[in-house]
RNA sequence: GGCCCCAUCGUCUAGCGGUUAGGACACCAGGUUUUCAUCCUGGCAACGGGGGUUCGACUCCCCCUGGGGUCACCA
């Protein structure tokens, strides 16, 4: 029986987050909160020439981003803490020496030059290379600064995975691997391994990446006299191309997907059914919703390729579901960004709710808005596009003239134009097209009657004359 | 190349020996509508190939093919 369930997200600080990471901290996330667990971040800082900086406070921001609680972790701290690696060197120091002692590990003396040649030589004989403690040369030179091997027991290496099941791997295919590095610091294989016991991680959930690894973890917590822990891995992320999700497919980094507008709400939707779903037809999936339901048995076992148009439209799905106010709240920065005066919350509203059907992403509003907020372009040929210029130019006086009565009483603007394209003996849409366009400056917009009362009868009326001065 | 894993519409997937192989995105057609969008209706579209096992295979086994992962003093 078991306690507690712990599971743990254990990034390296070399970047932004990546949104193939972020699956992976979801799917931990998820199954902690469905088994009422605990989800512990914890910083791998252990590659100091790949470490950047400002990378662990990016990782951070796009989990709280996103909303993954975290429970543990460097910020909010816990009973095993420290949570980044680099404060923890003298731990993995301390067990490495150690299993050097009980002669479960070696300091290794051979150069890389020696390593290569021996890499070599067993290519050209078509033969795994695997690292022996037979390889070290004769002489040892002395002192620390070399790095530690583990010694690769002979035998076999069984573990389970939950998602893809037993593996077996024969340790003869198994390097004597580096625990220690030169510069004192351990590797992820040792790091990893130690940790996850230390902290009581109770479940291993990663990328697909460390099944090959996963056998050395194994042979480092029988030697170290640990407990197993569970290990589930993720199938992959892949991009259109079926190659493993990177930069040259677009925006992986998570914080990318925050600027362009997705709400993270649709965003965990959109991940979590990437690889997992509950058995059912359901599509929308509000994320308490995902922390009940969510099962590992259900993950996938083949990598599943990133489908962009899917994400749009469930973003558009979730911005169709917000209210009018915090759509408002949420474009704003964006309208903003590019100039607009959006000082008049209620007009905003307004806007918003006119767009809400059409936004995909919080990104495109601007261009889709930019009429509500400046005098917009217009395109003399769209204006004349569906008849001639003389008779739109009649028409559009006409209009004007009705929308501009309409300033007292606007109840019936609608019926007005209605019976006006009447009497000239057009259809509707012949007529309310170049309205249109002498308005927003677009063919697509959203309803007519909105926009004009939205935009104000002056303003729309304004623009018409505008227009009927260009033909 | 060695080792390992995987395989249902273009994509995400349901299926767990007997189904008209279901849903979603995308796409196409129609309807609603002043345009776009939304919404509604319908359509197109898949079990990679070959052997077995079985009365019967998308489902089980083997081979092939294809795809992916991994082979660092990176994680």
């Amino acid at each position: 029986m078991k306690g507690q369930i712990r599971v743990r997200f254990a990034p390296s600080p070399t970047g932004h987050l990546h949104i193939g990471s972020l699956r992976t901290a979801l799917f931990n996330y998820l199954f902690a909160k469905s088994h009422n667990g605990k989800f512990i971040l914890r910083i791998e800082d252990t590659d100091r020439d790949r470490l950047v900086p400002e990378a662990m406070g990016q990782i951070i921001e796009s989990l709280e981003w996103i909303g993954i609680e975290i429970d543990e972790g460097p910020k909010q701290n816990g009973k095993f803490g420290p949570y980044v690696q680099s404060e923890r060197v003298k731990i993995y120091q301390d067990i490495a020496r150690k299993l050097v002692e009980k002669k479960m590990a070696y300091y290794s003396h051979s150069s890389n030059g020696q390593l290569d040649n021996l890499r070599n030589q067993a290519i050209k004989a078509k033969k795994p290379f695997v690292y022996r403690q037979i390889f070290e040369p004769e002489t040892k030179p002395k002192g620390d600064n070399y790095p530690i091997r583990f010694k690769i027991p002979s035998g076999q290496t069984v573990w389970k995975d939950i998602i893809k099941g037993k593996f077996t791997t024969n340790n003869q295919v198994i390097d004597d691997f580096i625990i220690l590095k030169a510069d004192g610091f351990p590797t992820y294989n040792f790091a990893n391994v130690i940790d996850d016991h230390l902290m009581q991680v109770t479940h291993v959930i990663r990328g697909d990446e460390f099944v090959a690894s996963t056998a050395k973890h194994v042979l480092l917590y029988r030697a170290l006299g640990y407990n197993l822990p569970d290990f589930a891995h993720l199938p992959v992320i892949l991009g259109p191309d079926k190659a493993k999700l990177s930069k040259r497919h677009g925006a992986t980094a998570v914080l990318d997907y925050k600027l362009e507008g997705y709400l993270p709400s649709a965003l965990v939707n959109f991940l979590a059914l990437l690889g997992w779903n509950d058995g059912t037809d359901q599509e929308i999936y509000p994320k308490v919703e995902l922390e009940k339901k969510f099962k590992l048995s259900k993950v996938q076992k083949s990598p599943a390729v990133f489908d962009q148009t899917k994400l749009d439209w469930m973003n558009g799905e979730y911005i169709r579901m917000l209210d009018v106010k915090e759509l408002a709240r949420t474009i704003k920065p964006y309208l903003m960004e590019v100039g607009f005066n959006t000082s008049d919350d209620k007009y905003l509203e307004k806007v918003a709710g006119l767009d809400q059907e059409r936004l995909k992403k919080f990104s495109d509003a601007p261009i889709l808005m930019d009429f509500f907020f400046m005098e917009p372009e217009i395109d003399t040929k769209l204006l004349s596009a569906k008849d001639d210029s003389s008779k739109v130019k009649k028409w559009l006086i006409e209009a004007a003239k009705i929308i501009e009565k309409s300033s007292q009483n606007h109840d019936h603007l609608q019926d007005d134009l209605s019976d006006l394209a009447r009497h000239l003996g057009i259809k509707n849409g012949q007529l309310f097209y170049p309205i249109r366009i002498a308005i927003t400056g677009k063919t697509a917009a959203p309803g007519l009657f909105e926009t004009i009362l939205t935009l104000g009868i002056d303003k729309s009326v304004l623009r018409i004359k505008k227009a009927i001065s260009l033909l």
